[in-house]
RNA sequence: GGGCGAAUAGCUCAGUGGUUUAGAGCGCCUGCCUUACACGCAGGAAGUCGGGGGUUCGAAUCCCUCUUCGCCCA
């Protein structure tokens, strides 16, 4: 790469010399520069969108509406950001272009967990914790914070061309919002839905705070399990072995279980044990919950520590002694039976601890074995603490009567995923649903509204802030300190964000919402509760797809992260390559439901072919804008009479590609869409049609007028076409055409198939020039024939229709093939025209083709050439007649079928005929 | 332990109701500053469709099985 990279680089000065004369010789009438520069237009063509109200829904139309996956408050945009609200541009721009009341509704996240870690570091620095500063201080400050960086992420959305309506951006904290919160909590406790939790839940001992099961995620760890003793009391020397992964745990069992029908630990039934480095005494329990595979069959039980010893105590009445502080230090419960953490273990940070009690049992001849084990480990999603479980009161939202209506909606279709098989995770969590602790030890958040009486001890939920107790009217009243998690406001999103609980005119109009665009690690947290949120409070689904967009990785196939530096910065993209590079990119290569792979160390190989595409476009406007003088008749006033063959061809082609990019959309494949749209304007217009119309175009041939009105058609269509996933290049290149029919391509109509200019006709016959001018190049290039020179050719069709066709396209043949001379004889079998020096090759339909090279040919060369074809043929042929020859074949399958074989047959004879005809007159 | 998914050209991926010469982009090779574009044009090489078995007239495609990798849940 690096070689042919640098002497490109080095050749781009020539370049640009060149094109400088060239343009000045053209006098061009519209100056555009030969390379597109997308940092000279973007920033002025996204003004132009939001000042004419672009983004705003239109009035009076049907509504389509995408609500923005609102980003951390504090985030910066990163390529995951710039996938995800690309692909929800490209759908609302589309919608939009299709006349709809689209609204893109964006909006920030407060974030409660991260967004407090954020504020922690940075007053860590000024050597404070929150508590110096107290909470309403510390809450101001973290406002003060947001209200300098909050609005960051969402500027940096403008710079990758999302169309968001700005006059309707939200904030989770905002106060309207808010309402809406509070207002659901205390319905939720009004319904009885809402209740506080004795319980063991997942505990961040860095964050200090509860975590929801969603948030403490498993990640695989090569860990240990220790083997334990614990003696039996009263008989020296005879102990039952526990094996535990968390020996620090140990301190607070009260008791040893088995399974009750295990035989290999029945001996134990009824004795006691003595817990290792305490003077307590345990009993041995029995219970189904056990494992009678897992370690020795005994098992400890914690059961403040631990959510299914919890279960175990509360079945068998058993005490449940925390035995570590908050902050995962150890701490003894001081608890009547008599200390269980010895003192020197007291304060010590839990893993230390573990060491530390390792060494003592081992001491003690107590450590039977240490096993290596490999098992998960729940760790904090916001910071990566292992996680504690840990006995504590907490709110909980019953969510069984809120997951029913949910699952009733995917059953029944009114919910659709999309790739689909993301249905069946969302269905399988929602039919095991758990209840959902909504209680963070944070002070950034929505706090509870959960108040209390001093005097009479009323506890009640409240819209508004009580002075007084609702019951005996005295006091003083308290508020529940802790705050509600951050998804207990994000499942609101998508209507909380228009004004509910009030009945605004935007909530009437734009609820129910349509597509739902989100990563598939939210589905739990986000994407399922909004549906049961949207079920329970409205009554309805709040949109009807969910699309799943992929993971970005890099080449090793790791996420994308800060942590790893393997990130890419979009908005460094967007410098070097222009967002429409960056959009084209993250869409084309995104295929619904894979990972997005993109390389960070080499954004050149990453982001070039979208830049190059990009340009492609630029320069076919160009090539168009310097030759119009005026603005081209409209379509329909041509004379159809006066249409070339090229012409009715891309008129024809133009409609299949409106058909694949509109089917593509629709079917949320993105990825088709803009690869229909590059090849349609790259391969078919730019290759062929741009090639075939140039002399028409400069006027050195009649019907200039048809030509200009064919090629603005077809061009424009295709700046429609590709404007939802490269939106600023096709918008400044409208901008120049006169005669548009729209001020802004952005609320230009999407184009629909026209029927009439559908020519099946007309794409056989061009397809057989191409295929006649691809073959003459084909051995220009064998026989290294200087482009430059020109050559002569005999070219017999093989039907009617090849003559036709040829003739009336002879000279785009002559000049795309570089030939002097084209002679068209009659008849498929090469005759005596064609016995002098020259090679011969026979096109897919039969015709076969002399092209006349004097002394470069090489006889030797040209009968090898031949051969192999031949041969190439007869292994094809082969193929067809087994199948044919076949009866079952011909019997069992469908008709057309059989026919499609049996005209191939025919075609590769005729090809074979010709073949072998000139490999005669060879004389090979 | 349960579930889902992937394995196709050197790389990233299409191939969406079975019959196509298995495609694209990038990369690679050859030639070319052809008056829109060298961020370009033209041509070309490159694949036992992960292994094995089955169904079928016919399998990259459907079924079974194995291997490897990834994700989710417990």
């Amino acid at each position: 790469m690096s070689r042919s990279g640098k002497a490109r680089r080095t050749g781009g000065g020539a370049t640009k010399q060149r094109s400088a004369n060239s343009r000045s010789r053209a006098a061009a009438r519209i100056e555009l520069a030969p390379q597109y520069d997308p940092s000279r237009v973007e920033s002025a063509i996204y003004r132009q969108w939001d000042s004419a109200g672009v983004f705003q829904p239109r009035p009076r139309t049907e509504p389509y509406v995408i609500v923005i996956p609102p980003p951390n408050v504090t985030g910066v945009l990163h390529m995951g950001h710039a996938l995800n609200n690309t692909l929800q541009d490209v759908l609302i721009r589309f919608e939009r272009m299709r006349g709809r009341a689209a609204l893109y509704l964006p909006g920030t996240d407060h974030a409660g967990i991260a967004t407090q870690n954020v504020v922690e570091r940075l007053i860590a620095k000024e050597g404070k914790t929150r508590f110096h500063l107290g909470r309403d201080r510390f809450v101001e400050r973290v406002w003060e914070y947001v209200r300098e960086t909050g609005q960051t992420i969402l500027e940096q959305l403008k710079a990758i061309g999302a169309s968001c309506d700005w006059t309707r951006t939200r904030f989770t904290l905002d106060p309207e919002y808010s309402k809406a919160v509070r207002h659901v909590f205390v319905t939720l406790w009004e319904e009885g839905l809402v209740y506080r939790g004795h319980r063991v839940i997942h505990w961040c001992s860095r964050c200090l705070t509860a975590l929801s099961d969603e948030e403490a995620e498993f990640h695989e760890t090569e860990g240990k399990l220790y083997y334990i003793r614990y003696p039996v009391a009263g008989e020296d020397g005879r102990y039952v072995v526990v094996a535990t992964t968390r020996p620090e745990t140990m301190l607070g069992d009260t008791a040893v279980a088995v399974h009750p029908s295990d035989s290999k630990t029945s001996w134990a039934k009824d004795k006691r044990v003595r817990l290792p480095l305490t003077e307590i005494s345990l009993p041995l329990i029995a219970d189904e919950a056990v494992d009678p595979e897992f370690g020795t069959g005994f098992v400890k039980v914690t059961p403040a520590h631990d959510a299914t010893d919890f279960e175990i105590g509360l079945r068998h009445g058993l005490a449940m002694p925390l035995v570590m502080d908050e902050e995962g230090r150890m701490k003894d419960p001081a608890a009547p039976e008599g200390r269980r953490v010895p003192p020197e273990l007291e304060g010590r940070d839990r893993f230390e601890a573990r060491e530390l009690i390792v060494e003592m049992l081992r001491r003690q001849g107590l450590l039977e074995k240490i096993e290596s084990h490999r098992h998960a480990v729940r760790r904090c999603y916001r910071c990566d603490t292992v996680v504690e479980p840990r006995l504590s009161d907490q709110w909980f939202v019953k969510m069984a009567p809120l997951a029913q209506p949910a699952l009733e909606a995917y059953r029944a279709g009114r919910l659709r995923f999309v790739p689909e098989r993301w249905g069946n995770v969302y269905q399988n969590w929602l039919e095991n649903i758990r209840d959902w602790n909504i209680s963070r030890q944070l002070w950034w958040g929505h706090r509870i509204p959960v108040f209390t009486c001093q005097s009479c001890g009323e506890q009640w939920a409240d819209r508004s802030d009580p002075e007084r107790c609702r019951k005996c009217g005295g006091g003083p009243v308290v508020q529940d300190p802790d705050v509600l998690d951050t998804w207990f406001s994000s499942w609101l999103w998508p209507f909380a964000t228009l004004g509910w609980p009030q009945q605004t005119p935007d909530l009437e109009r734009f609820y129910p919402g349509h597509t739902l665009v989100t990563g598939s690690e939210i589905i739990f947290f986000w994407v399922a509760r909004m549906v049961m949120a949207g079920y329970h409070f409205l009554g309805e689904r709040p949109f009807e797809t969910v699309l799943i967009n992929g993971t970005v990785r890099d080449t090793l196939h790791r996420r994308m992260s800060k942590s790893l530096g393997n990130g890419i910065d979009p908005l460094e993209v967007v410098r070097l390559y222009g967002a429409d590079a960056l959009r084209f990119t993250l869409v084309a290569g995104a295929p619904v439901g894979t990972d997005l792979i993109l390389d960070p160390n080499d954004l050149e190989t990453t982001f070039a072919p979208g830049r190059n595409f990009v340009n492609k476009v630029w320069n076919a406007g160009r090539l168009l804008l310097a030759t119009l003088q005026r603005t081209p008749v409209p379509l329909e006033e041509i004379d159809p009479e006066k249409l070339e063959l090229a012409d009715r061809w891309i008129l024809s082609r133009t409609q299949r590609a409106v058909a694949s990019v509109t089917d593509a959309l629709e079917r949320f494949r993105l990825a088709d869409a803009a690869n229909a749209g590059y090849h349609f304007l790259w391969d078919e217009l730019a290759d062929w049609y741009l090639e075939q119309v140039k002399p028409r175009l400069y006027g050195k041939r009649p019907g200039a007028t048809v030509a200009k009105s064919v090629a603005c058609y077809a061009f424009e269509t295709a700046l429609r076409l590709l404007h939802p996933v490269i939106p600023f290049v096709t918008e400044e290149l409208w901008h120049h055409f006169p005669g548009r029919d729209s001020p802004l391509l952005a609320t230009a109509a999407w184009p629909s198939v026209n029927h009439r200019w559908i020519d099946p006709d007309a794409e056989d016959r061009f397809g057989r020039v191409q295929a006649l001018v691809s073959a003459v190049r084909a051995v220009r290039a064998e026989y290294g024939v200087h482009p430059s020179s020109e050559v002569r050719a005999v070219v017999r069709p093989s039907d009617r229709v090849a003559q036709e066709a040829f003739r009336a396209e002879r000279q785009t043949i002559q000049r795309l093939a570089r030939i002097a001379k084209l002679t068209l004889k009659p008849g498929g079998q090469p005759g005596s025209s064609e016995s002098e020096a020259g090679a011969h090759t026979v096109l897919p339909d039969g015709s076969s083709v002399f092209v006349a090279l004097g002394d470069v040919i090489d006889l030797k060369k040209e009968c090898a050439r031949l051969g192999k074809e031949l041969e190439r043929i007869d292994q094809q042929l082969e193929g067809v007649r087994r199948k044919l020859a076949n009866s079952e074949f011909v019997q069992r399958a469908p008709a057309e079928v059989v026919d499609r074989e049996r005209a191939k047959e025919r075609s590769l004879l005729d090809r074979r005929e010709v073949l072998a005809t000139k490999l005669r007159a060879l004389g090979c």
